[in-house]
DNA sequence: TGATATTATTTCAATGTCAAAACAATTAAC
DNA sequence: GTTAATTGTTTTGACATTGAAATAATATCA
């Protein structure tokens, strides 16, 4: 493990607890995916269910901004979700721009069936801490998650970050 | 934020946490990658770079499982780092179903420059948090991932899993 | 009002990703 | 020593993902 690196000790650290960070989340996700996967839905289409059984229609981009997706890939994983009869489009009458999707009878359906599952299982994986440390872990990614304040994948890049590109 | 879902407190604790870890991680990989990308390179192609200069030579078998990746995946990131001139593949004499992957000059040229500029990023970002804090997330992290030991993308399902499956 | 900017979505090309199947090479069992 | 199982890579098909360009609708303001 560990990345052979020598550079000065915060770099290390950083470095260290990057690496755990990632492969913490990436393996997590791994093992919820191939649960989701059984049920014939990607990752993405389940965040997009989720989101709608929880909050109602939403528009593309709201969605997009909420599982920081491009809109471009929004608008596939709504095409391939539509298609399977799990949601339905409607355009905006208010502002003609925008399209509402919300969830077919089929897909309120399926999602409820399948999101306590879902939370079983993420529950199970969680109970490897204890209740305090989750606590704890939350705060620390908090911390973490705040500092970028990630601009999401469409965001236009602002004007700092055009000067720092040009030097 | 917080997903709109009444289960149980030990439920509830735990989607909180997977949350804000999933955000953590996603949105600072997202703001790493926007930097590597300047580079042309990928996030996986910039993993396989990484490694072979601080690794060495290592077959395709081995770059899967360090990434996390599968097997046929990395074949195609491999692919294109080949035809970009960043690295070579040598098929092995000793086991002859096994492919080394090494970097060409070119290819560690560009990871030795970039590296760098990625450690300084990281350890910028983790400059949220103190040491002792970079240290409690690791060891967090490192607890929950192991907990499910990740089998990887492409291991088989072993006599345990298929057990669980059918139940 | 009419030109201009902004916003929401779609389209496109390139890459990534997995699972499953196909292949090829090696090892194990008989 | 063949046959059978295992292992490492490639191929294929379906979906995901981004960034950039194209469209379309709305908002701004001179």
């Amino acid at each position: 493990m560990g990345t052979r690196y020598d550079g000065t000790p915060e770099e290390k650290l950083a470095l260290d607890t990057y690496i755990k960070l990632t492969r913490a989340s990436e393996s997590l996700e791994a093992r919820l995916d191939r649960r989701a996967t059984k049920h014939g839905l990607t990752v993405s289409q389940f965040g997009v269910l989720e989101s709608l059984l929880h909050l109602g229609p939403l528009t593309q981009g709201v969605i997009g901004r909420k599982l920081l997706k491009s809109s471009g890939n929004i608008t596939v994983v709504i095409d391939n979700l539509e298609k399977r009869g799990l949601v339905r489009r409607d355009r905006s009458t208010e502002d003609r721009r925008q399209v509402f999707v919300s969830l077919t009878p089929e897909g309120e359906e399926l999602i409820r069936r399948i999101f306590p599952e879902h939370a079983r299982a993420i529950t199970d994986e969680f109970s490897a801490l204890t209740p305090d440390e989750q606590r704890e872990l939350g705060r620390l990614c908090k911390k973490l998650g705040l500092a970028g304040d990630s601009p999401g994948p469409d965001a236009p890049q602002n004007r700092a970050q055009r000067q720092a590109e040009s030097r």
